[in-house]
DNA sequence: GGTTGACTTGACCGACCGGTCAACTATATT
DNA sequence: AATATAGTTGACCGGTCGGTCAAGTCAACC
């Protein structure tokens, strides 16, 4: 059929949009559908349950946002702590676009969802879990160049990039409490100071 | 009536338990009215709606809290900066326990809330950014009482305070994605390493 | 001991949930 | 032209949701 895959792909977007700035449970099939104009059986033919469209939208937007934002901020020809700043910077005008937009931050779509699930769908905490692993190794190939470069003194970069996507995953948090995405401004440039040092 | 406030209360601690270990969005209020034993009607005669019980949860939670482990951590009489590794600890003993007795944790309470329901509704969301700012006050006076000793040199307290926060509810939130107590065990003692200096 | 009113009961409501399904359409293959 | 099959349609399902309500219970006060 011609138009396979745009239907597919117009339920995964208009699904990600909607997961996105609201939440998991609040949105139905139904309301995708209308959105994404598809009826409820066509849905179905794509994806066999609404986990199972939740996966593929993690999947979707993961893959996003490693070529998109995320990439821009760690393959850039800044020296890498440098990085940490356009990063912050990223996440500041991203959230902020999208308030002006809507009215509201809509935070961090991973921290949403694992916050929300994660009690009650092993597979989705999984599969989110794995996805902050992935950008946890960002930071860490960041840490081990500016290591290298002797930007830093060495440190133990495991853990420290854990802290940090802690630390940004917390600031996108506490801006989404207050619906003041400048808060990432704010607390942003203090993730370049955290650092846990190697055991001895 | 003699049973008054036990109802009331018996609706508040089993509705503030379900909402923890669970989501809000999942709790029926059924579900709850089963759990504490109460009919609905009885339910509806003490809160107008599922929106008054989570604010009264809220309420109930951070006093609880306030005047539990938090307050331990901060009026202790250690050194400031020492309470800061007696808070990482309790927080982490509290997931454990948590995790042990019901195979995952929780995380918390407001940070799961305030990512599930700020998006849509905007005095939840208000009640609960008043919970963390309460909470950064502990944070901040902490650090003020830090600097007066000379344990730190000065720095800009509120905005420290802030990405303190920040950090231990990332850290709980990354500790939740992996069903693993122990994140926060890990990368809690770098909260004392965070800094933001005073704008000059 | 009658009256008041806080509290309780449980049946009931319309709306909506995720999911199913049999019938239909349109294209690609032979 | 006949067939196979990927994709589409929308009515339909049982269940659950938050919330309502008329009827009843019971202790406290006059």
């Amino acid at each position: 059929m011609k138009h396979t895959l745009d239907t597919r792909q117009r339920i995964l977007s208009t699904a990600r949009e909607l997961f996105h700035g609201n939440n998991y449970a609040d949105i139905g099939i139904k309301q995708i559908c209308d959105a994404a104009n598809v009826q409820k059986g066509s849905f179905y033919h794509f994806f066999p349950s609404k986990r199972d469209l939740a996966l593929a939208v993690i999947d979707d937007m993961a893959d996003d946002w490693a070529h998109g934002f995320v990439k821009e901020a760690f393959d850039q020809d800044l020296p890498p702590m440098e990085r940490l700043d356009y990063l912050i910077d990223a996440a500041y005008y991203w959230q902020k676009a999208a308030k002006d937009l809507e009215g509201r931050m809509p935070g961090c779509l991973f921290g949403n969802l694992v916050l929300e699930v994660s009690t009650r769908d092993d597979i989705l905490r999984a599969k989110l879990s794995a996805v902050f692993d992935k950008t946890k190794v960002r930071f860490e190939r960041t840490l081990e160049q500016a290591v290298e470069t002797g930007a830093i003194s060495p440190l133990d970069t495991d853990l420290t990039a854990q802290a940090m996507l802690a630390y940004l995953e917390g600031m996108i948090l506490l801006a989404k409490s207050r619906n003041e995405p400048e808060v990432i401004q704010k607390l942003g440039p203090a993730i370049k100071g955290i650092r846990i040092e190697l055991m001895h």
